[in-house]
DNA sequence: AATGAATGAGCATTCATTCAT
DNA sequence: AATGAATGAATGCTCATTCAT
């Protein structure tokens, strides 16, 4: 019907690096409608549309709808892993306490969440899907929760963070970061302002003592 | 298929009180699975799996999938601001400040966690419920909200809770909350021990500093 | 949840013939939801809960939703050969020429169709019955047909009506009143008055012309 | 299952042209089975059987089952209306008398009970159809009564038919119409015998009288 | 590289029917 | 005489997935 809109958007550049672009077009996009609607109320349908494209394409960049979840987690954990990216909040660098460096994970991981890559995954149907799937979140997932876990035992040690369970510490954390794009008060808490305000009270909890 | 397996479990007892005790055997069974699998991917067919009923069944308790939702919520909301239920932790009681309180609010909250009863709905896909659904959620959960709410101010005035945004804080803590099944290391932490963690962990968060 | 409601309404009253009467009642029933709704989108649950009572107690009285159809069919050809049913509009009686008789026969069969039990039987799918209730018709219905083709062919004999082929002329009438409740033009054509036009649209139709 | 049934029939012919084609393909095989059955026992899977086609595929070419109606009426209605269509018995032409016309309109329109496409519509059942086709049926049927009665209007006008009510007597036409398909004497009345014997009697009835 | 066409499996829902009481 | 409870079978519809082009 409409031939205005241009399919893929704006997200072509060079002639060979497409294939790339385009699969990253299609994670954001899932992930986006995801955040919104859900695992399972996400059709392959639904990104297409997003897209402007045709639902077999998606085949051609990704096996199953499983993949795509698959990749959105590789991904993410690879964003939050990778030294170069965002390098001004990677926590491990020296120089920087435990309190400072746990700060910069928590900025790190709430942008992603700002991007829709990670509560889509902090809220999959682990149960549902492939084992494939199932085994590659048992094996990204730890690496993250081994780094976070660390500078909390780290920021115990120095003291810049109040003594606590570490892990129970950072499920807490996270599962009250994957409920934030529920905060339906928009006119109160503008989105940005929601970021720093979570990262703030989740420093102040973990903030030492005296006495 | 198989014959050894009683329909209805255990759940019944006396012989004219079985319509709501199937009702809500319904009830729970329902919210086992959607804690577990989400709303949509719940089927009434697993429902009536875990019941050895048969799918047409539920519809003879229930109106539709959507009535089921709506319940759950009703009677989750009555079982929070119900003076009679767990009379031992209802947190508006005389005699108490602020944080003694909110640690009963939090116990009353992570115990119908732990009954399934309470995560399934705070994921729960409104964008895709009945306007009469939708409508009952917006009744209903203001009103745990406000309680909620209040009863930090009260503690923020009579010095037993840190300053701090109730809206957001209380948010921040039922988002925890909601992510509390997901807690997979049951080796770690026993369902009993992750509840006490939990409110412990929470309540240290809006202990007042000196200074 | 309603006591106000009596079941059966007002159909019953001497202790010993209810059967039938019930019976009728539920025949009457089936008849006008079917002629509102179409045979298949009318369910023993809908009658049932017009008369106020439950769904299997319609099966103490039928044995299948088919046989009330039959049941319908065998009433229904009954009053329309019983000269004790309406004597004054019984169409083979002594002393009428043929349209006279004839226009008995059509008041009679327009009087059923008001009753909705004539126009729900002339759509009914006949394909989808068992084959008991296609017997029943094959068997009832030609008892009428003969009947009125019988009129027609006095009538063209004794002059008072046109020469024409009785089976056709009967099938389109038949047909014509068979849309009758399809008349959706209420305002300008009261039930009532619809009747009359019809009867006087057909007898115009046959009468004789000159030349 | 089997597999020496073609899918589609003979329906393809050119490869481009296809879609509608196989489009009207549906419309037809729904009209067959609506004509014979009724709209509500006719599933989505008898018409998808009876064109050895899965079910889905119905929905590549039609929203869903109320578009198939919508579709019906809106061909059928363009059918009649359209100078195109059967050139030769298109009524609105000049230099005939409305007794004329009103022959051509009832040949026209028998056709299309012949090919089931009217008569499916004619006893549709409205009252379960959703807005957008009653507003369809609330457009269209108007175009061809509006157009029937003007046509008998002009015909007592140049008296060439009896004078009547236009309305009514278009509606007992229709409705004897409707009727056509249940005419079970195949034997006596071969298909387009019946046709051209129902065009015949009406036009009788409509004739003038002398006196 | 992308798409039109098609399908199997699944889901919410309805309904005729049965059975124990 | 009547009903509450339960179910198998069907129905409209969606969706992930495939295949030929």
């Amino acid at each position: 019907m409409v031939g205005s809109k241009r399919a893929w958007g704006n997200t072509l550049q060079k002639p060979d690096e497409q294939f790339e672009l385009k699969r990253g077009a299609i994670l954001r996009a899932a992930a986006q409608l995801m955040r919104q609607r859900g695992y399972s109320r996400t059709s392959l349908g639904d990104i297409a549309d997003l897209l402007n494209v045709s639902k077999p394409t998606i085949y051609y960049y990704f096996r199953n709808k499983d993949e795509v979840i698959r990749e959105l987690l590789r991904v993410t954990v690879e964003t939050i892993l990778d030294p170069d990216e965002h390098p001004d909040d990677f926590p491990n660098v020296p120089g920087l306490n435990g309190a400072q460096r746990f700060e910069r994970y928590l900025r790190r991981i709430v942008r992603l969440v700002a991007d829709d890559m990670l509560c889509c995954l902090l809220t999959a149907p682990k149960e549902m899907l492939d084992p494939a799937t199932v085994h590659e979140y048992e094996v990204c997932s730890p690496l993250v929760e081994r780094m976070a876990e660390q500078i909390i035992r780290d920021g115990i040690e120095d003291g810049s963070i109040a003594p606590c369970d570490p892990i129970a510490t950072h499920l807490f954390i996270v599962g009250a970061l994957s409920f934030l794009p529920n905060w339906s008060h928009p006119e109160a808490y503008p989105a940005g302002a929601v970021a720093d305000m979570f990262v703030e009270f989740a420093m102040q909890g973990m903030r030492p003592r005296q006495g």
